[in-house]
DNA sequence: GTAATTGCAAAAATTTTGCCTCATA
DNA sequence: TATGAGGCAAAATTTTTGCAATTAC
């Protein structure tokens, strides 16, 4: 029997905040945005709503953090790009062009999914760099 | 003044040991691997080190695990699949194709780095499930 | 009414750090 | 011999979990 799953306040309140923003917080910084919102729900009220929603494939969860799990309300095909001054993430919707059969025939692996992460240095850490020259 | 990084005894084995396997251990691990050379390391030691060797490009942090750092001997170009049913971590060398500079100007980021991560069923996964049918 | 969900707090798990001693350069 | 590094254990941080009360269906 399959358990199943209710439509609670807190748990459409995580959902709705972080399909919000394109800022991919945190369970802490989704735990602020609710609490604005629901005052007395608990951070882990927050992590759970979050890791079921990422379960049912509704969110997504983001290992770009080096510390903490991120999350993200996009779910379409999108690539994550990390400022390495600031450490904000952005995201870049480019076509990739990885030919998934050929790496299928040359790994012997069944490929299910990837996560393409890119790296740099933003915009405006660009100019903030070059004003302090 | 910089400061000076020496080579103890303990920072040698970590390197030896994450350089002699293919498996991207997690800090644990390489204690485990280490302390059958050096019993009295502590895992403090250990993860002084990898983070130093990391900082210093000798060895590479991963964040392809959901839980905890990962490591890995190999700096030179290349990719990882996980797979989603054991969870182990294979090394794919494929030359990819995506264009830097365009990015560059898609995004206004400049590009420092990426990460490419690709998950799948390997193939020891896959016929173990064909058995099981 | 039943079973999923919540809030709270304690626990677990991973990683970092302080401090004193040891050892490298 | 000066100072970087180690060992140990405590602390910090993030995430998970047990439990009694509550709520969605």
């Amino acid at each position: 029997m399959i358990k199943q799953t209710r439509i609670t306040k807190q748990r459409q309140v995580v959902l709705e905040e972080l399909q919000k923003v394109t800022t991919h917080p945190t369970a802490d910084m989704v735990y602020d945005m609710v609490r604005k919102r629901l005052p007395n729900i608990s951070l882990g009220t927050v992590y759970r709503n979050l890791e079921l929603l990422a379960e049912q494939g509704i969110i997504r969860k983001l290992n770009i953090d080096e510390h903490k799990m991120r999350f993200d309300g996009n779910t379409s095909n999108h690539f994550h790009i990390q400022c390495i001054e600031c450490g904000k993430v952005d995201d870049v919707s480019i076509c990739e062009n990885i030919d998934w059969l050929e790496l299928t025939q040359d790994t012997g692996y069944e490929i299910t999914g990837h996560r393409i992460e890119l790296f740099g240095i933003c915009p405006d850490c660009r100019s903030k760099q070059l004003q302090d020259q």
